[in-house]
DNA sequence: TGTACATCAGTGAACGCGCGTTCACTGATGTAC
DNA sequence: TGTACATCAGTGAACGCGCGTTCACTGATGTAC
């Protein structure tokens, strides 16, 4: 689990304890998550296994939504800390190198935390709302990431994919926005491809860990993934 | 919505009365998934907005469970007739305009129908588990169309894909398995490939359904799909 | 065509359950002087 | 260091709510003779 406000020392007893009943929260929560689902998610069923009365938990979370927003944040930080920790293992030279790894840690992560996966990446929970100024900074880590694969590659000139097809003339826009937004110099067809790659590669994870593939058709899916996060490199004009 | 079970006519009063409830139901139902999701749908208050009272739904279906499925495989149907509808306007020659009308309409379905498009190819319900004998059947009818795309293209030798990256000896079995499955002579890369494409458009329609690029990043998603699915068809060797 | 019986749609009450949230409270912990 | 007060974690009862499912029933529709 992603550590929370950090420094448990140089801290009262009682702080300590409410940070400890924090983390116990979240645990909690997801492993909730993973037996009813988001939907289900209820902050009677928390208590009674933090061995609280329902009430007390009110302490600590102002609400349901707000356990919601917990878990959110919790799951894109894993998984962000997951990728990077898999990027510290690879040069930065390594382009095709990078993407792979990003793209093998989303699919371990997802695996193993298909509930919160499912939270983050799959369908919205009816009637919550993520508050945008609590996720939009983890929930951007990863596109980050790979946003920074194809910058350096074009930086050091050695991107090799076709300007073709051309994305429409509406889209210069949009791109250009995205282009002052992330501070980078990637010409449009190579930040269209990038958004392709990254909505594939999630596409790829969310059919294995939704069970799009069907039981028993894949005996290796990994080996699988594998062509496909080869053939993504391609996409975006790596080596 | 998919018709049930056809022949309205040459029935009894009753039994015709009978057909149209299950319709209503199924069309509530719809109604619900939209507003609460799949897993706060309920038979007590489908039964409250049919006019009936609650038990008297179990006249039509056996459980909640049944239900779903119902709405499952309605939806399954709906989808497979748009990309039906579609290709029916599209030379059967005419490879790359095939997959481009196939993106387009599963596109458009999801946006119109996201929380049914949710349903299918979201998160799994937790605690419902799909009868593979009710919706394999209809489940299968876009991915069949789709590869019936690039088996065509195959057949009439215009696939233009080289076989790099090769796919990993160990997919061998996999790939003849599917090869065997669904009657088709293409190739281990073109099927590996074409997986890829199917699992990154559903990729792509979902992180637009769900929200993943975010409120306002995008001013004309329409043409960044138009672009992606012109790289998609290249990635399959079409033109 | 008429009658007797079987089938079926829909009723209303009941079962036992879990939920989010509020509120007044008790007793322990922390802090200012 | 000791005391008085403020803060805070946790309690237990209560609110009003909705859920899935079962069951014995009534009355209308359908069918066999």
């Amino acid at each position: 689990m992603a550590t929370m406000t950090g420094m448990s020392d140089a801290l009262t007893p009682r702080a300590r304890a409410r940070e400890q009943t924090m983390r116990d929260i979240v645990r909690i929560g997801r492993t909730h998550l993973a037996t009813e689902g988001a939907a289900a998610l209820s902050l009677r069923a928390v208590a009674r296994d933090l061995g609280l009365v329902s009430s007390a938990v009110y302490r600590y979370v102002a609400s349901r939504d707000e356990l919601l927003t917990l878990l959110v944040v919790d799951g894109y930080d894993e998984l962000g800390d997951a990728v990077d920790t898999a990027l510290a293992g690879v040069e930065r030279s390594d382009h095709a190198g990078r993407l792979v790894a990003i793209g093998r840690a989303v699919r371990a992560w997802a695996l193993a935390e298909p509930a919160t996966y499912a939270l983050l990446f799959g369908s919205p929970v009816p009637g919550y709302v993520a508050p945008a100024e609590r996720t939009t900074g983890p929930g951007t880590r990863v596109v980050t990431r790979l946003v920074e694969v194809w910058e350096d590659a074009w930086l050091a000139g050695v991107v090799a994919v076709d300007d073709r097809p051309t994305p429409a003339p509406g889209l210069a826009e949009d791109l250009a926005r995205i282009r002052r937004e992330l501070a980078i110099t990637a010409p449009d067809h190579l930040i269209a491809r990038g958004v392709l790659v990254w909505a594939a590669l999630f596409g790829c994870v969310s059919f294995e860990v939704f069970g799009q593939y069907g039981a028993g058709t894949l005996s290796r899916p990994e080996d699988l993934f594998e062509h496909h996060l080869a053939v993504l490199v391609g996409t975006v004009g790596l080596r």
